[in-house]
DNA sequence: ATGGCACGCATTGCGTGA
């Protein structure tokens, strides 16, 4: 039997009565270069909060009207030309926290924040740091140790919480396609590894691990070098669950089909299910 | 063979990213 238009809106309701929300991350390379691939990607993903990072622009210049328009609340901390961090959500949002509010002196957008229906939910776009043993290294270090005070505060409240972003780090060699070529990257130094695992100590999960214990999953991929269609990537976009987000989480994946389209970021999105209530 | 790609901003070059 053919469904019938009415039909297929009907079995969509279903699914969603009583099941998860779906949160994704995705660093777009710029918001208003990516529109289209970002359109294209809602339509068929069934995303209910985008976490997006490097929107490049600031609020103004922020395609706003183009996603209220299929349902969604914008909440943005914006910079010109470079970084810029945003929060779309289909459910209300509360209690919205511009950049880390231990770290109001941060010059660059890295950070925005929101309650989403009880669960503490971020948008982290983590420095760089490149080259090592320089002052851009010493900013992506001094700002993980921020994160980790400002993480620590929301521990605190025993609430779910979920951490989600560009974390620009890779958590393990099984993280990266070749730890060798990628030993002197500041993104998989170890004092960069140390400082996410002091982060992680506080009490989080590293979502997709809890599931997936095969290497070689990778998040981003760089333009040069034919690195996609090789699957010479890394994974360094991250969900970071509280003890009480990870009790509710159904599951956490990488959706690698955004990285093989046209005008592709070089980053692609991951997802995770929570428990609505 | 040690660069190769893509973005914003200002202009065909530069800074940035990972």
């Amino acid at each position: 039997m053919l469904l019938q238009h009415a039909d297929v809106e009907l079995l969509f309701q279903f699914k969603n009565v009583g099941a998860a929300v779906k949160i994704a991350s995705w660093n777009v390379n710029s918001v208003r270069a990516r529109l289209q691939n970002i359109l294209e990607w809602l339509s068929y993903s069934e995303i209910d909060v985008l976490l997006m990072q490097e929107i490049k622009c600031i609020e103004e210049q922020f395609p706003k009207l183009e996603f209220e328009s299929l349902g969604y609340q914008v909440a943005i901390n914006g910079q010109k030309s470079y970084n810029g961090v945003a929060i779309l959500s289909k459910l209300p949002m509360s209690e919205i926290v511009i950049g880390l509010p231990n770290y109001m002196e941060d010059e660059q957008s890295r950070y925005v924040e929101a309650n989403i229906r009880g669960i503490v939910v971020s948008s982290i776009y983590l420095p760089n740091g490149n080259p090592i043993n320089s002052e851009k290294f010493d900013y992506k270090i001094a700002w993980m140790e921020k994160l980790k005070e400002h993480s620590k505060r929301l521990l605190d409240r025993e609430v779910a919480v979920v951490l989600g972003g560009d974390f620009n780090v890779v958590p393990d060699d099984d993280d990266v396609h070749d730890p060798l070529a990628w030993q002197n990257d500041a993104l998989c130094q170890l004092e960069t590894r140390k400082k996410y695992r002091e982060l992680i100590n506080l009490g989080f999960s590293d979502a997709f691990r809890v599931f997936n214990d095969t290497p070689g999953r990778f998040t981003f991929w760089d333009y040069q070098g034919g690195a996609w269609p090789k699957d010479h990537g890394v994974r360094i976009d991250h969900f970071l669950l509280s003890p009480h987000a990870l009790d509710i989480c159904y599951g956490c994946s990488i959706d690698t089909s955004p990285r093989g389209k046209s005008k592709a970021s070089d980053h692609t999105p991951i997802l995770v299910e929570i428990d609505h209530n």
